[in-house]
DNA sequence: ATAAACCTGTCAAGAAAATAACGATTTTGG
DNA sequence: CCAAAATCGTTATTTTCTTGACAGGTTTAT
């Protein structure tokens, strides 16, 4: 129950969880680290430890309960409450992402979408209208926890200036830059980083 | 000049180059670890240990050339030459990379598109035809070095089946599942496991 | 031309992460 | 009901990764 858990722990939080879901597919009640494990490709040890920072939820000789520990875990996330989300940037990836989250992912709720190319706003995706940008940024001040950003490097830049101030607690941007603003959670992801680390293994078998 | 590179050192490669382009477009020419550090929020000594896995490319006194380091750095990625690329799926998040990919991304060259879905063979994607499921299969044995799967997971496992004697060399997989061939580097993109630690840190701040 | 400032490559030390080991408790099976 | 097997939580060990230190060469400034 160390209040620090390392990033590294962190990152396999949401893996744990997906196998825990298809477990529960199967009607699988309960497993324990070393069966976890094989299914997994990580060692039971790694399991064990990574859990035992919340405190333990599994049982000498009988393993862990599937559905506790994922609610655990679920609950560790703060995945048990629900997230106001807007979206800057509507293009085909946000459009992407906006139907999966809705179709996939309860905990987050979509509540603004901007796209201030000409004719976007207006439109409207999944029953929700597009925001020009003056609207959004004032919509933007309150109501918002995350913020995701699939629009261009430079307006994922311009966005991030108009953070402070506002409610908005993290960040996920797609937009090819890096930025960081003081008291919010800023993730920045870079899709084509994992192709081109493809393309070395490629070139280095083994 | 060791052979084996550990992961987590592959892993920032892309991130340095992403730097050194911006610099290139600064035309700043030469720089030390220590102002790239800066820059990129990481010590120097670990850039230079970075580097030095792959031979000395730097100066003492002087630093690194930016174009020269980069391009050293598209070398060992492989990126200096071209892949080609099928798609499986060719929907929102499928055109989305189709298309940053022929925008932005020269190292690859996209051959083949597949959507069995009712409707979607023969649509074009940026002049290309999209082929019905058994017609793909057929033209996925040769000419393709590196697969796309933008499917959901039954197809994405379903492909996987399908890749042993094929001369595909490595899978960009955004479907939600995680499998592994022999002989083919399989990269699993998991988007919403970012977005599910984001709630982690959002909720654990510091 | 010379001294001072700079900066790399590499080695060594320190920190962090992963794995293994083991005592303690629970379940299973005769 | 009892012994054997299973399995956790935790501590110890090992491995991996990161950071610090420094010798030796380069550049800059006077």
């Amino acid at each position: 129950m160390n209040n620090y858990v390392s990033d590294a722990v962190i990152r396999r939080l949401p893996r744990y969880r997906r196998y825990l879901k298809k477990l529960q597919d199967q009607d699988i009640q309960r497993i324990s680290s070393k069966e976890l494990g094989e299914i997994m490709d990580v060692t039971a040890s790694q399991i064990r430890q990574d859990l035992n920072h919340f405190g333990g939820f599994g049982q000498q000789g009988y393993g862990y309960g599937v559905k506790e520990l994922d609610q655990k875990l679920e609950s560790i996330m703060g995945l048990d409450r629900t997230y106001t989300m807007g979206f800057v940037g509507c293009g085909r990836l946000g459009e992407a992402i906006i139907n999966y989250i809705n179709g996939h992912e309860p905990s987050y709720k979509i509540v603004a979408l901007c796209d201030n190319r000409p004719g976007m706003a207006g439109k409207e995706i999944n029953g929700l209208k597009i925001q020009d940008k003056e609207t959004f940024r004032q919509n933007m001040r309150t109501g918002i926890d995350i913020l995701v950003i699939t629009a261009p490097a430079h307006i994922a830049e311009e966005v991030a200036g108009d953070l402070a101030g506002t409610e908005i607690k993290g960040v996920w941007n797609f937009g090819h830059t890096e930025f960081n603003v003081k008291g919010v959670k800023v993730i920045n992801v870079h899709l084509s980083d994992s192709l081109h680390s493809l393309c070395y293994y490629i070139n280095h078998p083994d």
